[in-house]
DNA sequence: AAAGATTGACTGAACATTCAGTCTAGAAGC
DNA sequence: GCTTCTAGACTGAATGTTCAGTCAATCTTT
């Protein structure tokens, strides 16, 4: 759509224009919220006119979709970098169950749900949003669907359907996650975080919240070395996490 | 803040104006969503002027807010009247997730979703809708709740912690609800329902459904008498539902 | 390497539209 | 004949988008 026009140096300060804005316009976002989010917003944050900021998308709703694209795609990415660095599949679904509930050092994962309620709400009737939406959303039940092959495969996890545990997960996620961004007051992040894991260890029979009088169905066996969870029990949430700016 | 005036028909007449107006604005929010609703559309839905609806709901923030307040009391309403004909606990848990989770006669139990979409959306910036929000959940964890206790009470349900339970199965609920809201194509009404009754029947120890391959905690024992659900297994959902016009 | 040509980044001001809410005056009911 | 109800015209503010044109850097030509 667009060639290549200048040198190097120009089209690269072009770019990050368009980053910042993307940025500015992801913070006004999560501030006034979707709907409210007026492109002067994002000019005044960017320090710059209303003109430029349609200058570099056409549209208002080319540059939010974007926006909550480049959101998306940004979270992802901090996911697989994380993953890559835990062993154990347990270990791995510790880690996505705390990035969805457990706030890092930063505003982070609030305002990261916060967005993803305006993208649910606006799914229904903005097309471009609906496909945003559409590809987190597989990306994110494949993530889950990923470990949990993985760990049956290393006898980590117990061999129950893996697709059904996956959507009943995301669900509880999901909603969960609702709760938090909506700073509920029953469903702190530490407590969403504890329950999700025990849902998860008593399903895929690992060593998930250590005592037994938790919820999880009783008589359930743990598999032999799935106490073994890179010295992670589920109430030791991982590290915090950082993003953006 | 509203004093009561004239005598009985007129202020009658008053008062189905004014739900005619609520009625009309929840399909139009429906439709275009909580931020797009113009009081012109709820004007022509109801073959009035805008100015009337003002004359009726001082802003536009107030109608939508007591819209959606008039959306959650009716459906709660409903779900209040159905209970009282179940007998068993067990029998009013699947009633509930069924309410959640399968389309009735009407368009109703996504539009439903629909709304509660922009009800989370719109909660954080938005006192009025949050009030409406907060309720309707208080009061939804509080059905959950009652369902569970009665039902331990009775010997039906295995004696989990009933907090920890309404939590994770009302998270779980939202976030199914959220994909048959937005019908995701993996996550059928149908589908969505038997893993929210399988989840109940695991955690619960009832017989929830059936077969025990079914992701459920394996070697979990079914209470003796929790296979008597009043001859409704898990993947026979309930009549339909309907209201509104 | 200087003069001119070209292009991309950018702005300020206007334009056009959309809408919530007001005002006024008339119709309907008691 | 007073109050309640109703419509139509109108206003005022907000805001997405357009446009004509400036400025600076880079490229081309000689």
């Amino acid at each position: 759509m667009k060639e290549q026009g200048g040198t190097g140096a120009a089209r690269d300060s072009a770019e990050q224009r368009r980053e910042q804005m993307l940025r500015a316009a992801l913070e006004v976002i999560v501030e006034r919220g979707y709907a409210d989010t007026r492109i002067a917003d994002v000019a005044e944050r960017t320090g710059t006119s209303p003109a430029l900021v349609i200058y570099y998308f056409k549209t208002r709703d080319q540059l939010l979709t974007e926006a909550i694209r480049y959101s998306e795609d940004s979270w992802y990415a901090e996911y697989l970098r994380r993953m890559e660095e835990i062993p154990t599949a347990a270990g791995r679904l510790g880690e996505l169950i705390a990035m969805t509930c457990l706030p890092g050092t930063d505003p982070e994962p609030r305002s990261y749900w916060l967005l993803w309620l305006d993208l649910w709400a606006f799914s229904p009737r903005n097309p471009g949003v609906a496909a945003v939406r559409q590809k987190s959303d597989e990306r994110w039940r494949h993530a889950i669907r990923s470990i949990v092959l993985a760990g049956q495969e290393a006898g980590e996890f117990a061999p129950l359907d893996a697709d059904d545990f996956t959507i009943t997960l995301a669900g509880l996620l999901d909603g969960l996650a609702v709760q938090i961004a909506l700073e509920d007051s029953e469903v702190l992040p530490q407590r969403a975080y504890e329950l999700a894991m025990r849902f998860a260890a008593g399903q895929l029979q690992f060593g998930g919240s250590g005592p037994t009088g938790s919820g999880v169905a009783p008589g359930g066996r743990v598999s032999p070395q799935a106490n073994r969870v890179d010295g992670k029990p589920a109430p030791a949430p991982p590290r915090a996490r950082k993003r953006g700016r």
